[in-house]
DNA sequence: TTGAAAGCGCTACCAA
DNA sequence: TTGGTAGCGCTTTCAA
């Protein structure tokens, strides 16, 4: 049998309740499925008298309009696709969830997927979105090339990057102002009284590239010139990310000589690897050396030390990539990108406070 | 014009990438878009001759599937739904990462939303989740009431509650084994000398209730009945949760008298709270008053005291949730709810050891 | 082994 | 103001 409800009528409750087409409605009420979903729709030429008959008997049946039904013909799914590099990170968690935030009760559902930071299982995971029709994407971007958002686009679907961004690709980017955040870590060391200030910086992306720029224009703007020495990467490999390559950089640092005795690092989960190396070398935070962290993680406040972090505001980032994301949806005619820069704020404490 | 892709020949390439059909594939070949689709869902019943081309043409082309179109005809969505209470929670990042893991590759999308522990939004959500015909849904709850959950039911949707479950509500379910949670802590405590052994309770949730009864066994088995008054509630409302509530809950346990010499915290947020009141009160952790709290968040061991905690093992949760989740959408029949309980493990730090 | 026809629930178009 | 008709891209059924 092509229609499992026949006989609907006779049992309307069987084994499970089956969802109300609008047919449903449009038999009850004497009327036609046209008319129901011009109502549904707020479509101006119906009756006021028909309208309030459908409305009220759309309430009682608990209608709920078939998405796929409507994606088949509209093209348009109500979907938003969020690609993040880690769910666990409290950076994309926070965005994350301002985005889930920024979209509620708009009618759309946002798929979220993680690429666990590998470029391979990023590009499958468009693939998947693109599959899906979303209407729209925001990818915070572990690649390192292009290929896959010009997919994106070439499909007319609207593209939002978040926080890393890339020189060859002009699309809607929302993230931190990554050379203030250099800049304003660096500034806060010197005014602390360092004299040999480090950097642990991170992978090569926008954001990395974007901090460490700050940090030489600070040091520059006070004819300062860092070591090549004072200068280190954290591994590239999973396992080396975080607090343990913190720890494995600065313990790299700390024995070279001259020793730094302010360290500006990446983000906060590598500063609190730093921070132990630092007690493990018996030195003292701050007095022997400074440490600034970035991102400003949950937490902060209750670390052995309490660690000053630049703050990049990812609630803002979320809320105005979703508000983005939104307004993009809703346009007919593809937009001039637009690059949104949140500024960063410092939070001062105990890790570099040495007045 | 009702198909606005008429003259695509011509114009292979437009503005944009208008997605291949069975359609196109079949005019390509000279078949007919039954014999694509069944290629595509490997039917057997296809020549190997032809199997071939389609797949190669298919590849060229690379088809992409309209889950839309499916979705219509045969019910399912190929779409997975989530709520948890808040995506910044370490705990529910974790679980989320986790289920995300276990279902990539299977061709599920999965919608992830929050209701930021509020019971209103989490039902909204969730017929927002029934409107899209989500195949499964997994729901950590911030209900009390399980209307919302039957209508899920109702629909034929196999539901997993996560982490809390209700009393009135034969669901499937996979957590931790919350008394064991309670007893683990509670032992522990013991085991390092505390007599007077507090708790902070969380709020009206399965998971608290199992935690205290497991912290009431566990001085029952003892022989020790805790004061009442060293059992202790935090807020309700948003602001008073985590770490600001479990501050103000102890500032009011050190002030009882006999003053506890150990707390067991709900979670790990409370605990935080909890270590910044005692040492504010000018205590020594452990020395003076232990602590224990649950979830062994990140960074536990990077704080001033580092954190004793009970591993709630959120990966496994999500892990074995995801795997329930698989074998649900692939079985036609509804079967007997399952129950699944991952054994917490105790991670024993400084913040609680007296030897 | 292949395909014609019907139809999933809805919306676009146009006529009444 | 209302509705008939066609069709979105796909799967199901059944006949060739």
């Amino acid at each position: 049998m092509a229609n499992p409800r026949e006989g609907r009528e006779r049992q309307p409750k069987l084994l499970r309740d089956v969802p109300v087409r609008m047919k449903d409605i449009a038999r009850d009420l004497g009327l036609s499925t046209v008319t129901i979903s011009k109502v549904l729709r707020g479509h101006s030429d119906i009756g006021e008298e028909t309208r309030k008959r459908v409305l009220k008997r759309m309430q009682e049946l608990n209608y709920q309009p078939n998405f796929a039904a409507r994606a088949l013909i509209t093209g348009r799914t109500w979907t938003i696709g969020l690609v993040v590099p880690d769910l666990l990170h409290p950076f994309f968690a926070q965005v994350a969830k301002a985005i889930s935030a920024g979209v509620r009760g708009q009618g759309y559902s946002l798929i979220i997927t993680s690429s666990e930071e590998y470029p391979e299982l990023e590009r499958q995971e468009i693939e998947q979105l693109l599959a899906r029709r979303v209407d729209v994407m925001l990818i915070a971007s572990a690649q390192s090339t292009v290929e896959s958002f010009r997919r994106i686009e070439d499909r007319g679907i609207p593209l939002i990057l978040i926080d890393r961004r890339f020189v060859d690709l002009v699309a809607n980017f929302v993230g931190v102002d990554d050379e203030a955040v250099g800049v304003l870590a660096t500034d806060h060391l010197i005014d602390q009284g360092c004299q040999r200030i480090a950097h642990i910086r991170g992978p090569e992306t926008s954001t990395a590239l974007g901090r460490l720029e700050g940090f030489r224009r600070a040091l520059a703007a006070h004819r300062l010139t860092p070591l090549a020495k004072h200068i280190v990467s954290i591994g590239a490999s999973g396992d080396d990310r975080g607090a343990p390559g913190g720890y494995e950089a600065t313990k790299k640092l700390l024995k070279s000589s001259p020793r730094p005795d302010g360290i500006f690092c990446f983000n906060d989960p590598i500063a609190l690897g730093a921070m132990r190396a630092i007690f493990d070398a018996g030195l003292r935070i701050p007095e022997d050396v400074a440490v600034v962290g970035c991102g400003n993680l949950l937490y902060s406040d209750f670390l052995r030390v309490p660690l000053t972090s630049v703050d990049q505001d990812s609630s803002a980032i979320g809320k105005i990539a979703a508000e983005l994301a939104l307004s993009l949806v809703s346009q007919k005619k593809p937009s001039r990108p637009k690059t949104e820069l949140v500024t960063p704020t410092l939070v001062v404490r105990a890790s570099s406070l040495r007045h």
